[in-house]
DNA sequence: TAAGATAGTAATAGATTACTCACTTTCGAA
DNA sequence: TTCGAAAGTGAGTAATCTATTACTATCTTA
């Protein structure tokens, strides 16, 4: 039980926040998320979550931080222990597909930053993150392409769209059926779609 | 010039008002959109809005009755002049991304629409509408397994999830962006991948 | 042209939002 | 054990949101 004690320390208080709000954003819109709905999931109120951040875009902004971190670390590791590009593709949406199944929200959060007008900081870092993970995809796709495993005509630009799309459409999917599971259950055949697109014939 | 004579019988002013939901759709969060932002838009009092609707969410609740009237009798109607399922199902594709191109603020809607907790009356129309477009899909994609145009092992439920995938992630891109216009030029590259990933070996 | 019906205005109520601050409680080191 | 710093409380503020209402302007039609 790491939650549960009355005080903490900032920098653990400033970790239960970014939890609460990934959990709450599970399950409402995520641009609906208040200040108090985050203080109320700690135990705590409102009050005090503005003695760890100066503004609500700060937790915002941490989010993010903890978004990005996580995210591409897991995938990174996903890709390395793989012997071909393909299989590394297939590695890395598995991967991701595990951690939107884990914390269902994250995804619709990065999907509402990015309809915010104007340049906030939660907004950019959501902008930087999807670049590295787009950068990432660009050089498995080029290998894959490079040692013939790839359709030597693949449009490795409208790969990675769609790469990411995949993921997108199965978000949709679980918000309609309204059961997360739907994402993990129905990944591998939609996958499958996705390498038979891109791969060189047989 | 159809909005700008003050007075407007009842219909035509609920019709300017949705036409103002979807224009303001396509610049900013649409869950974040005021009825006050709405009136601004039309050249109206806040208070106005109220006297053709008892609620906001009735307004919204008209923009989805507008979207589904709308894109399914494009899209049907796209579908109608082809000779082929894969033709009609590149055809469904392209007046799609025609219609979101046009009205760039409609997915997103529809999206923020399904993170709505609870049954709002908005998101059941979401549901239903997508529903609708879905079966469309399964009915296109099972005649093209019937007569050979599509692989025999397709899995056609995943097959219409990733279709409306593919749209989901080239908004996103364009939001990525911040141009519409990149929806449209990289549509055809995408479809591509797709159709590569549907259709029998040849 | 007079009058009833329709549409819009301006002010405001009531709820909710992010954020502040004076005060209290708890923790940890001397 | 004491005491200063760190963390939390709870009452408040200004702004903003949806929705209401008494009143006014405009259209339509007899």
């Amino acid at each position: 039980m790491s939650g549960h004690s009355k005080h903490l320390p900032a920098d653990e208080r400033r970790a239960a926040t970014v939890e609460a709000v990934v959990d709450l954003a599970a399950e409402q819109n995520p641009s609906d998320i208040t200040t108090t709905a985050i203080a109320q999931r700690m135990g705590l109120t409102q009050g005090a979550l503005f003695r760890h951040f100066p503004t609500k875009d700060a937790i915002l902004q941490a989010v993010m931080s903890w978004v990005t971190e996580r995210l591409l670390a897991r995938v990174d590791k996903a890709a390395e222990g793989t012997t071909s590009p393909v299989a590394a593709l297939e590695a890395v949406f598995m991967t991701h597909i595990d951690f939107v199944s884990e914390h269902p929200g994250v995804p619709r959060m990065l999907f509402g930053e990015l309809q915010r007008p104007g340049e906030t900081l939660p907004k950019r870092m959501v902008q930087t993150l999807i670049q590295h993970y787009g950068e990432r995809l660009h050089r498995l796709l080029e290998a894959g392409k490079a040692q013939g495993e790839l359709d030597a005509g693949l449009d490795v630009e409208a790969a990675a769209v769609l790469f990411i799309g995949t993921i997108q459409g199965l978000v949709m999917q679980s918000l309609l059926a309204g059961k997360v599971c739907r994402i993990r259950r129905d990944a591998p055949a939609v996958f499958a779609i996705y390498r038979r697109g891109i791969e060189s014939n047989t």
